[in-house]
RNA sequence: GCCGGAGUGGCGGAAUUGGUAGACGCAAGGGACUUAAAAUCCCUCGGUCCGCAAGACCGUGCCGGUUCGAGUCCGGCCUCCGGCACCA
């Protein structure tokens, strides 16, 4: 054995050893229980950042783990590959995007192999390769084929730095998710995806996934935003063009007496036959204008200032016969509901302020129960809470949550509306003005319109001898070999579809493509979805909360809709880790508090890397580097390395490596406390890793474990020890430290003499009879404060420790002259005796 | 504003079902070994009182409650983080 632990000399043995022997390559054996473990597959930067080293050590760990339990484990690797950055590498370095991206996808390929991550490699997927993408054009053509596709003219969020459009969930406060530029609206001819129709699945389904965490299933529910109301109609007092009437949505029907007024976003499509003709043109033509050139950042920020303008127009209460005035205003958004919507002063807090400002008149239509009643001159602010009917005609007295569902009945029979469930979440916009992404199979053709590329001429192949310009505007525009093509229905002359797919449409099946990674014939092989899907566990950043997790989920419930999967939800268990800070705020090149992987495995190893980063935090937490910490997870490698060396030569003659069940009766005390704790950490890793997630609290058992086997060590004279128990013990320390550090526990393995690799061996065992101690620590409380600890057999009876504890000089000392009201005694633990 | 989550030593964190708060690690201080250093090993390490010890009291963001017993449960607040937000 040698003397010192050379990680380096281990490590890259151990890597190759493990790629010549194909040790992580998938054997779909039978007899055994499968087990998809699954990250989040990276965007090829090139080079690994902390983040990953999180994620893929924190998978690394579940994957090895339930190969040793006795899985069939399914744990690939690929690509999100497509995407921006290729593109402003290309204009700024003058390198094609494909060329770019596949040296940075092998660089990080290299870079996780020194992680040594047990992937199977031969699954490898990645997005941008034509035998990927052309599965991509192929699904969103059974989207198309299904009506989920559809190109229509709306006014879209457009991102001037990344010159192209975003779908909503990529706009964060305004800014762009990626670049954090203003974010423009802009109407252009778009391809969506119509998630709405899921919307409600979406949602209800979120009930099916309890091993999500809260957090996340909130984040989506609070996306989807489904709201019960009323779609109500007012209608016009003069008919104008071919509009006779208004509808506007509330979820607030209870308070339709106190309408008075009636506000339409300034696209509302009414708003055209209003304005034109009218004595007060000029200004509301100036008003329109004013509201539409307003960023959305503007328009949208809780405390802007609201505005509005009469149009000098009215429309009828349909449950009153009152006259309403209709206003057009900044604060109504045209996309959602109806883009109309009535002005309740008295009982919305917006319409309150927009009132006061523009001297609208109000109504009380609800009073608090027991208060003195509501005057709108005293009024400072609007009435939200509960309270009963007034002003309400027949309706008075109701209280207002009850009036909700009458009043509703009574707009439905009198056909002046209908009850209306409404969701903020938009249909998901795909479409991107860029170069490098799946280009979108469509082809337009004079004659036959829009006209969906055969799937016998998919892939719809990206050109990669690629120039651009400064601009960065798409090279498929300007390349008529691209754009030129004959139109697939008719022979004519056709244009191909330049736009190109956002790239979570790539990332919303690539777990399905794992089963079947090279299939040609299918994008997703039935028999091996069958077989392999959901993700038994899913591990990924929480940013992805939101975006990736909801498309996936939508994608996953169409392809089962289109009986192409059988599965409804992909994912059966999300875990969302934390990231990775130093100094408290995120590592990012700008702020210059990187810490570079490759740097920190060359000066301590993988091994060392992988055992700090599980055990400074646990998984969904934050992490702070620090470098100190990560010295202490070498020291205690370097520790494991050198209990095992003492033992090199004194175990030449013990033949055991695993002894199931020892027997107990005739150890000493120290022998009893070794196989004790032996047992007992095999049992606590093996829950914190497969039940609780806990890697931190698994690696300081495995530490508590090592610092009691150095005690035995230092305390037992050598000719004293057990050493087919000291075997046992150091074997099972290798088979429970070897998730978290492969390579050392490889080379231990062998070094103990146990043949075959430590990732063939099945997860120990443990012992209930060797976990149980002899004596026990109890505690005695008086008045609930601890004031007397005793050693004590294990198991005693509440009687006798009451006993025991009554018995005690230091407890009769403490209690003399007082009254024992009481004596509560937990088993093994402790007894708390009350007096007074 | 609404909805989540969190708050424990100098630091990262542990305490799984209401039962010994601070496991494990980092840092710090002291010591051993060494010509010296590195490495390693040993001891101390929440606060106050105290020369030390014994011991007592205080202590898990704040205030209150339930309980024999609360970091853990309940009510009210404060702070931080995340999500949503003029969504009618």
């Amino acid at each position: 054995m040698q003397e010192r632990y050379d990680y380096q000399q281990i490590e890259t043995k151990w890597q190759k050893q493990w790629a010549e022997r194909d040790m992580f390559k998938l054997k779909q054996e039978g007899d055994k229980p499968k087990y998809y473990c699954l990250e989040m597959f990276p965007y090829p930067s090139g080079n690994l950042h902390m983040g990953h080293v999180r994620v893929y050590s924190i998978g690394d760990v579940i994957a090895r783990f339930k190969t040793m339990e006795g899985f069939n484990v399914l744990h690939p690797m690929g690509w999100d590959a497509f995407g921006l950055p290729a593109e402003n590498a290309a204009i700024k370095h003058n390198v094609p995007p494909a060329d770019w991206t596949w040296s940075n996808i092998a660089n990080m390929r290299r870079q996780l192999q020194t992680m040594g991550i047990s992937y199977d490699w031969d699954r490898e997927v990645a997005t941008c390769h034509p035998d990927y993408y052309k599965w991509t054009q192929w699904l969103f053509l059974q989207l198309y084929k299904s009506g989920l596709a559809y190109k229509k003219k709306a006014h879209v969020n457009w991102c001037p730095s990344c010159a192209t459009v975003l779908a909503n969930e990529q706009v964060v406060d305004g800014l762009c998710e990626r670049c954090d530029s203003q974010v423009e609206k802009k109407a252009l001819a778009q391809w969506f995806f119509r998630i709405t129709d899921y919307a409600q699945r979406l949602l209800d389904d979120l009930n099916k996934l309890p091993g999500w965490p809260d957090k996340v299933k909130t984040m989506q529910e609070n996306w989807i935003g489904r709201s019960e109301g009323v779609e109500a109609d007012f209608p016009l007092v003069e008919q104008k063009g071919d509009f006779d009437k208004i509808t506007v949505y509330t979820t607030r029907q209870d308070t339709i007496f106190g309408v008075t007024y009636l506000v339409l976003a300034p696209e509302h499509p009414l708003v055209e036959t209003l304005v034109s003709g009218n004595p007060n043109e000029g200004n509301l033509r100036n008003f329109i204008k004013k509201v539409l050139s307003q960023s959305e950042i503007d328009r949208t920020a809780t405390d802007a200032e609201k505005e509005g303008i009469f149009t000098g127009h009215y429309c009828i209460n349909p449950l009153t016969g009152e006259k309403v005035a209709i206003w057009l205003a900044n604060y109504v958004l045209f996309d959602y509901g109806t883009g109309a919507v009535m002005g309740v002063p008295a009982h919305d807090q917006r319409d309150f302020e927009f009132a006061t400002k523009y001297n609208i008149p109000m109504k009380v239509v609800i009073q608090p129960e027991g208060v003195d009643n509501l005057v709108v001159e005293e009024m400072d602010r609007a009435f939200e809470e509960e309270g009963q009917l007034v002003n309400s005609g027949e309706f008075d007295g109701l209280v207002n949550t009850k009036a909700l569902n009458v009043i509703a009945d009574k707009i439905e029979t009198e056909g002046k509306g209908k009850r209306k469930v409404n969701y903020r979440l938009r249909d998901w916009l795909i479409s991107r003005q860029r170069y490098w992404g799946a280009p979108i199979p469509i082809v337009y053709c004079e004659k036959c319109g829009e006209v969906p590329v055969p799937d016998e001429q998919l892939p719809v192949m990206l050109p990669t001898d690629v120039k651009f310009s400064p601009s960065g505007e798409s090279p498929l525009t300007t390349r008529p070999d691209f754009h030129e093509c004959t139109c697939p229905q008719c022979g004519g002359q056709g244009r191909r579809e330049t736009d190109t797919m956002d790239t979570f449409v790539c990332s919303s099946w690539y777990f399905l493509r794992y089963c079947s990674p090279k299939d040609n014939e299918f994008a997703v092989r039935k028999e091996d979805t069958d077989y392999w899907m959901n993700v038994d566990q899913y591990i990924g950043g929480v940013e992805h909360a939101i975006l990736h997790l909801m498309y996936a989920r939508f994608f996953t419930k169409v392809l089962y809709d289109l009986k192409i999967v059988s599965v409804e939800e992909p994912f059966e268990n999300l875990l969302t880790q934390g990231m990775v800070l130093m100094g408290g705020s995120k590592m990012s090149k700008s702020k210059g508090n990187t810490v570079s992987p490759e740097e920190i495995i060359a000066k301590y190893g993988a091994d060392t890397a992988r055992l700090f980063i599980l055990f400074a935090a646990p998984p969904e937490r934050d992490l702070e580097w620090s470098d100190r910490g990560v010295e202490g997870a070498h020291r205690f490698l370097h520790r494991v390395w050198r209990l095992l060396q003492t033992y090199g030569d004194q175990f030449a003659n013990v033949p055991n490596l695993i002894i199931d069940s020892p027997e107990l009766q005739d150890l000493s005390g120290d022998d009893r406390e070794l196989v004790r704790i032996s047992h007992y950490s095999v049992k606590k890793v093996g829950e914190d890793i497969g039940q609780r997630f806990n890697f931190n609290t698994a690696v300081s058992t495995i530490m508590e474990m090592v610092n009691a086997l150095y005690q035995y060590k230092d305390k037992v004279s050598l000719d004293q020890q057990n050493l087919p128990l000291v075997k046992d013990a150091l074997a099972r320390l290798v088979l429970i430290l070897a998730p978290f550090a492969p390579h050392i526990c490889e080379e231990l393995w062998q070094e103990l003499g146990g043949g075959d690799s430590v990732y063939k061996q099945a997860w120990p065992g443990f012992d209930e009879k060797s976990l149980v101690r002899d004596e026990v620590e109890v505690v005695v409380q008086i008045n609930g404060k601890v004031r007397e600890k005793l050693q004590l057999p294990n198991g005693l009876d509440g009687e006798t420790l009451k006993a025991k504890a009554l018995e005690n000089n230091r407890v009769q000392e403490l209690i003399a002259g007082k009254n024992v009201v009481k004596v509560i005694t937990v088993p093994n633990k402790l007894i708390n005796i009350v007096v007074k």
